[in-house]
DNA sequence: GGGCGGGCGGGAG
DNA sequence: ACTCCCGCCCGCC
């Protein structure tokens, strides 16, 4: 019986305007879209609601398709259909390492792991920052484990960058599909961990300009522009701090908790 | 320089 | 509500 067969009944009229009070078609409402797309290192199954992307898995971390729907019904109790095409904005975003324009469903997280995941969303491609960074930004300085915990079940991998969340000591960390994507991901997108790297077995952590007295992380934009000669290297902020150097006003590199 | 315990939020009973 | 227990950690011995 269609909508209109139901509106010449009284009785079923009735219960279909009380069963359908909005106007997006309902559908659309009750059912996720999918897609396969391209991403930096390899298809990306994308699943998608009204409100935005809500789930993000590689391609090459589940069986197939089949296994994609299976799994977000499990994880959000609705079913999954294939779009007839990627939402708005989101090849753009997988294109440019940006995703701040993008929306997201994020409504099945806490306030915490939604907190956490929009701070990591605001590091730059090609950019990394420690654990440690993102607690103390979301002001909770002291929930380092738990920062990582909550980017541990990012349902949206790749597009909320949670792979640009690495150790303090330099080295990349786990990940959700193992650290070896975690640098895959960084490389796709020219950060230097060779760099980072060779830095980390010499102790240094942060990176100052002695001609502008301003400390980053090793990653930022900023540092990365500072000539050779004038470059000098840090152990930890306060050590930066304590030669007269202030943090970078860009990648705000935080003072450790325990100085 | 590797191991250890502090530390916090979340989730399962 | 109140344990536990665990985790993509951190910095200090």
């Amino acid at each position: 019986m269609t909508i209109a067969e139901q509106n010449h009944d009284p009785l079923a009229g009735a219960l279909a305007r009380l069963a359908v009070p909005a106007p997006t078609s309902f559908g659309d409402r009750i059912v996720a879209r999918w897609v396969e797309v391209d991403g930096p290192v390899g298809a990306l199954y994308v699943a998608f609601t009204e409100l935005g992307v809500a789930y993000v898995r590689p391609a090459a971390t589940v069986a197939g398709a089949g296994e994609f729907a299976e799994s977000f019904r499990n994880h959000f109790g609705r079913p999954l259909r294939a779009a007839t095409h990627p939402l708005a904005g989101l090849l753009p975003a997988l294109r440019s390492g940006r995703s701040r324009t993008l929306r997201f469903d994020l409504r099945g997280l806490t306030d915490f792991e939604r907190a956490v995941l929009l701070k990591a969303q605001q590091i730059p491609a090609g950019q990394t920052r420690p654990y440690g960074w993102v607690a103390s930004e979301i002001g909770n300085p002291g929930a380092v484990r738990a920062v990582g915990s909550a980017l541990g079940r990012n349902p949206v991998p790749v597009l909320i960058p949670c792979h640009r969340v690495v150790r303090s000591d330099g080295r990349p960390g786990q990940y959700v599909f193992g650290s070896a994507l975690k640098e895959s991901l960084l490389r796709a997108e020219n950060v230097n961990l060779d760099e980072v790297r060779a830095l980390a077995a010499e102790r240094v952590f942060f990176v100052g300009s002695d001609t502008t007295g301003v400390v980053c992380f090793p990653t930022c934009a900023h540092a990365r522009r500072i000539t050779t000669p004038h470059r000098r290297g840090f152990r930890n902020l306060r050590q930066a701090v304590e030669s007269g150097y202030r943090p970078c006003r860009h990648c705000r590199p935080a003072v450790p908790e325990s100085a």
